[in-house]
DNA sequence: TCAACAATGTACGAAATGGTACGTTCAGTC
DNA sequence: GACTGAACGTACCATTTCGTACATTGTTGA
């Protein structure tokens, strides 16, 4: 479902073979994403993923080595498929204003519409990033986020849109915080003030809230703050 | 250590006893705290609480029935822990401006110095808020929160010091976030892109830009963002 | 002082759970 | 067609882990 290697069953040049280890594994990856991101690693359970695969429990550890390992692949799985869609998004040809508040609503919405990657990290938060340490592929993979947004930023204080002396990876992290919340916590959230997050129109309403507060934070002191100019694409 | 009782061994008004339930309840709390922001709901084990306090597992189940009852007894303790801690905090006093600075600092620095609330908060979202669901202590313990910002937001409508137009429960929301994200999301973020966010001059950077955003944020938009304003207090 | 109940210690049970031993089938090669 | 190594199934083991039965001690009120 989340990662069918196109050297699967129907397309692969090896026709008529039953044993489909590409497709097995896969399969296996994409139902340890479901069950760690639902249950943290140490609420999963091995059997049970093995029962919604369509491989047996001793082809996880065949593949997998270990439940951890199992974990570390399905992380790293899923930060590749982020990056992925992250480097779709082309801001060059755009002026730095449009650029940046599509880069924030892109980032908005795409954390809205993966709630599994978002919950894998905040548990491997919850184990102070011990796996994610682990992994050299997933510390190469970030470099390209803040190189774009460091590319608006610098492009913005060039025409003068954008104040001086702000730190593109400090901007980063206020985007990211703002849409990573609205994911990670809006079960509590939505309980304790008894306001509906996840429903349409509050989503669209903290959208151009998140984008609004990134956009009048990045203007300069004496521009006029003309809301029309604040894009909206997609 | 948490939530030490007053009726403890030495000030009881029944002097000598060996026997003192609300202690070792404490005691088990206090523990049961630690073990749980640590490793999760399903991470933690009652066998380690158990060692990790003067009690046994006996009293465990004596005193909190079920893991999961110990459990959501540890989420509302510390809930309320919080809102003791938010409820000293003064602002009618203050102009609006340095009201609401204060309020976003000491809401940016209350949560860095108390993780395993936040933490606990993380396990909680992960468990879909279903615990805090079931518990009405909770809920009846948030609307203060929201109440206080509202008058200090009135206020300075009022005052013609912010915008109109705004939701206190979204400025909330909004205050609330980046606070969070800065620490539930320390360790992969300084991880991936090799930054100690947990840096004594980078935490207080992040208060800065923090502050600095919402003020940005609920400024009238002809108004001058003069930063000396901006209050820094505690 | 003694019954009654609260508080506590010890040992154990039953199920869940991560992981493996062992055997079998499949697919390409000579 | 026999051989080989990869791919896979079944049954099982050892340990962990939540929870409890049972016995014991402390404390208070009549």
């Amino acid at each position: 479902m989340t990662a069918k290697s196109n050297a699967s069953s129907s397309s692969s040049p090896r026709r008529g073979r039953k044993n489909d280890p590409e497709s097995v594994q896969a399969d296996i990856l994409a139902v340890a994403t479901r069950e760690f991101s639902e249950k943290g690693l140490s609420g999963a359970r091995i059997d049970e993923i093995a029962e919604k695969t369509r491989a047996s429990k001793r082809m996880i550890y065949y593949y997998f080595k270990d439940k951890e390992t199992l974990y570390l692949h399905t992380l790293e799985a899923a930060y590749q498929k982020v990056r992925l869609q992250e480097a779709e998004l082309q801001l060059n040809h755009l002026a730095p204003i449009e650029a940046l508040s599509r880069l924030v609503r892109f980032t908005f919405c795409h954390h809205a519409k993966n709630p599994d990657f978002i919950r894998l990290v905040m548990i491997e938060n919850i184990h102070h990033g011990r796996y994610l340490a682990q992994s050299k592929l997933i510390q190469s993979l970030n470099a390209g986020v803040i190189d774009a947004l460091t590319n608006v930023y610098n492009r913005g204080v060039e025409e003068g849109c954008f104040r001086e002396g702000l730190d593109p990876r400090e901007l980063h992290w206020l985007i990211s915080a703002l849409s990573f919340f609205n994911v990670s916590n809006q079960h509590t959230f939505s309980r304790i003030f008894d306001w509906k997050q996840a429903a349409p129109e509050n989503q669209r309403k903290l959208e151009d809230h998140v984008t609004d507060m990134v956009m009048r934070y990045v203007v300069p002191d004496d521009a006029a703050i003309a809301k029309p100019q604040i894009a909206k694409p997609q």
